[in-house]
DNA sequence: GATGAATGAGGTTTCATTCAT
DNA sequence: GATGAATGAAACCTCATTCAT
């Protein structure tokens, strides 16, 4: 768990205004990167004065990095739903991406901002939101795997880790893919397919094709 | 091809001048970000004025581009030589991804740039980079898995578009795996490899396995 | 006596908070300098709210000088009790000389902010300042001085209150020396001793010597 | 002597506008202080933008350094003239006396600017500033007694150079009493004269009798 | 009496861009 | 073609002070 960012008068202000202000900064920094983020617009769209914003967060890189961490605990929650069940990875693998579908349409700020923090350009900072983000929904696809792996549910000449990194960036992509201006138009450049208008149904049946045979494949 | 962002005398000038400007560009660029790269300073690294800088370039986004632009052609080319071949899909698939290593070590500059685009705001220039940058690439992986679909030499209910989409999807990653330090640290905590020690040869054939099974799967 | 420039409530808090104020007070002030000095802070260390601050300070100048009000006390009811005594003038010299020693010392924090005073923009407030701390201690020496004088114990050929002035000077330079870093910088690069390792008893000496000669000089 | 703490394209600038600059800075910094000098109002009345400001200094301390550098040199170069002469001690001792008055008139703003400077807070730069402002005029007292010393024409028993601290203190605090509020208030206090309407040649006869005993004292 | 959340003006600093030479 | 001095808008952040409770 990345330390915490904010200060203690974040912690006893109200959840609502809590919510308001990562609200308004995860919009903010995914409309605009964190660069181009004006502390003092989120601010005045969240309804407090600058002096109090610095009372709730030391530097605009802490604001940064709290908002990130709420947008985490979105996605994680959905995926836990999922992965504690007891269906087969295939199933598992559906759920999972019809999942990441919906949430991309519905937590599309937060997903810009995941993006945005990919070209991250400080090591450790790098490195401490790589930890806060990736660990957790990592361990649950590595241990979903390698369960289904002693099941012998899938191939056995693939590693379960490499495995499932190689599927989290599909579903990775496929977020990007639905939020992200660069990727959307890739998307089309690739498939044809303009995302707002898409057959959603046909793109998940194609993904999980596409992977199923990595799971069962015989030759 | 995307409309050039350079002023005529930048055309004038040598063609070390040009290579260094560039060169300088994508490393202040990659290293820093766009917001944070400093247009003087590259001026400078370059052996240039600042003054003579926008002789050639109308602002930094114009440079920015032009960088990008180059750093484009580097892989074109050395993909284009392997989808002529007549290599069966699979062959070329692992031509590809040795490939895709090999650039993104020595052009990793280019490949943290290439990832800087990706989370560019602005929706027109976003539209112009992916066409700039995906269209000839895409198009090159789409005719040869459709050539090998029409062979029947993959699965015939993967649609090659979607099919090109999701393997790019994997190569990407790859590229950003090897380059930028948000998913050097994802890799890691992924696989429990670190990428600076990694065994190639093992990625390598996973990743051929976990997509080879797309190309011939029989249920 | 400077104008009180505390409010009301303040006489009506328990004696240790007031001590606690105003000890916390000068070592803030006399550590961070009047402007850096943070009143917020100075409130949390004295363990009150700063909303109870304000009811006991219209401002931070106020406290301030409250503060310094509260130095001069101190020093000047360890100067009374040498300045009474019947001793003769070297005498009485050599005990305040010992004495500015030891409440340098002692009082460091105050004699720092006491320097800090020094540089006071403001006119008036310099003047009310001064009027209270140098004139008590002022006729002190001046009038044991004049007292000497008349006995002819000193030349005639000085005038007492300036006398009394360089006297102070001397006095004054001592102990900015034991406590503020610009001073004792200068102290050693004059004289070679750190201030902190030094032989007191030497400079004391020295001092002596260096002021006697203008008690009894005889052409 | 101090590092400088101008870049160079200050160096560049034209003598005047160099002047200016530290003209400007000089009053600036010795009206308000270093905290409440704007640099924004000083760049203005020195005629240039803020940004070519931050061309020439990297920050408002490195413009404050600069500016108190420059007033040094206009007062050690009044001081080589008087210490170079081969006058007696005692002669030199009225020179210096006398030019320390002419001085402390002239460059009033940069004397308040010393005065500024002795209540810095941070040890590194104070120490910095000292060996700067105080070194080479310590040097020159205290060669200056030396040689009297090994004449015996000073007292033996004195320390040449706790002597020239003790004198160098009576200057110093002389000077603040021509230029700086409270030290001017002190000064009324202490002798009930107003320095601007004062009898300077009786001060200067008065000072030089108290310190002409310490050189020439026999018991 | 006591609290501490809230305010917002104001200052330092950066850097893309211009233009006279 | 080439230079680099000059500009100034804009953003982060601090902290004295207020006031509702």
């Amino acid at each position: 768990m990345i330390q915490k960012r904010y200060k203690e008068a974040f912690e006893r202000a109200s959840a609502e205004r809590q919510e308001k202000i990562l609200e308004v900064g995860i919009e903010e920094f995914s409309n605009n990167g964190f660069e181009n983020a004006n502390i003092n617009v989120i601010a005045k769209k969240a309804g407090i004065s600058i002096g109090l914003m610095y009372k709730y967060f030391s530097t605009k890189e802490d604001l940064f990095i709290t908002c990130i961490s709420r947008g985490c605990n979105i996605l994680e929650n959905a995926l836990d739903e999922i992965m504690k069940s007891d269906d087969k990875l295939l199933v598992k693998a559906e759920k999972v991406i019809r999942t990441t579908c919906y949430h991309s349409k519905k937590n599309a700020n937060y997903i810009r901002l995941y993006n945005e923090i990919t070209s991250e350009k400080n090591p450790t900072l790098a490195k401490a939101l790589a930890e806060e983000i990736e660990f957790s929904t990592s361990r649950k696809y590595i241990s979903s795997i390698a369960e289904a792996f002693a099941k012998n549910d899938v191939r056995q000449d693939l590693e379960p880790r490499l495995f499932a990194f190689f599927l989290d960036n599909l579903l990775m992509s496929l977020q990007f893919s639905y939020t992200c201006d660069y990727y959307r138009d890739r998307f089309e450049i690739y498939t044809g397919i303009n995302v707002d208008e898409m057959d959603e149904e046909k793109v998940v049946s194609q993904l999980l094709k596409f992977i199923e045979s990595a799971f069962t494949f015989e030759k």
